[in-house]
DNA sequence: CTGATTGCAAATGCTTTGCACGCCA
DNA sequence: TGGCGTGCAAAGCATTTGCAATCAG
């Protein structure tokens, strides 16, 4: 899919009249070489750990750049930081179930769901543009069994948990 | 509905130990005067307007308190503010949409989806504790006629529109 | 009385911006 | 060469917090 990627992206330089640089491609390059979410900030933080010497500024100015480009999008998970996706250029239809005890996220697709929100929106008066389905659920695993591995990875990554502003 | 409201507040009061107070009292009438979702700082003018002194401070406090109280929700419209929901007391299960052109956003309910979110989530491997699906769209109307009178509305208001931070 | 609550101002944390310099086309 | 792009530090904003004074029960 990088192939994709670069070639969206370059048409988008070109038709936009901008430049291509070490930066853009340095950050591109990293975020599209896994398909997991990412805050701006585990973004730079991932870029210095890959070499780079973009600074944040420039991090957060690419970053609406490639929105702009739909190469990427915006997501919310209620932690005060905006969570980008790099998963929709390959499954442009998907949508976010949250974990509310550890804020794991989990992608999913379903064409019933798809067809309902375009039924609906229409029903509406409007044009369909995006949807997004966001469950907040509670992990079975961890009402059973008392524990569950995506929580202690959490735990251990001092990740911030979904509703927590600190 | 008020009622509803007021003893559910108390109930929550009661447990919690907490008190009840001047602020608070009048925090919540003027929330539940309408329907209207509200931002904070919308949540405080409106205040002023009706002879509140509640400071800014007070105003985020008791929100946080009314939304764990189950009384009010967060919903994201992605302008950068958190905007409150206070028809899930009467509600529950409402879903947002949301105006691409003018940001206006239209509550609905549909039973279908519903089950549809139930199903989903128990197949993912838990268990549904919220769901909220939020769909962008375009305004037929606008598209069709050139106007919408909700944008017009909007553009008076001088409102944020989605996606714009400023 | 005693601890909860408030207001104020200061602090926070994420994100945006002004500006001078550097670099792509 | 002409701007676009970048880094830095400063500014912006929404929101949170420390603290002393105040108030409810």
């Amino acid at each position: 899919m990088e192939e994709e990627i670069r070639e969206k992206l370059d048409a988008f330089i070109r038709k936009k009249g901008l430049r291509q640089t070490g930066q853009r491609d340095e950050i591109v390059e990293v975020i599209f070489a896994t398909d997991e979410h990412f805050t701006p900030d585990e973004l730079f933080d991932r870029l210095r750990a890959a070499g780079s010497r973009a600074s944040r500024a420039t991090v957060y100015r690419t970053l609406s750049l490639l929105v702009e480009a739909n190469l990427i999008h915006e997501i919310e998970l209620g932690d005060g930081q905006t969570t980008y996706d790099p998963n929709f250029v390959d499954h442009p239809n998907h949508n976010h179930l949250i974990c509310v005890d550890c804020g794991k996220v989990v992608e999913f697709e379903d064409s019933h769901l798809d067809l309902l929100n375009d039924c609906l929106t229409r029903r509406l008066g409007y044009r369909p543009v995006r949807q997004s389905l966001r469950i907040e659920a509670a992990c079975e695993k961890l009402r059973k069994s008392g524990t569950c591995p995506d929580l202690i990875q959490a735990r251990i990554r001092g990740k911030r948990l979904p509703n927590r502003k600190k």
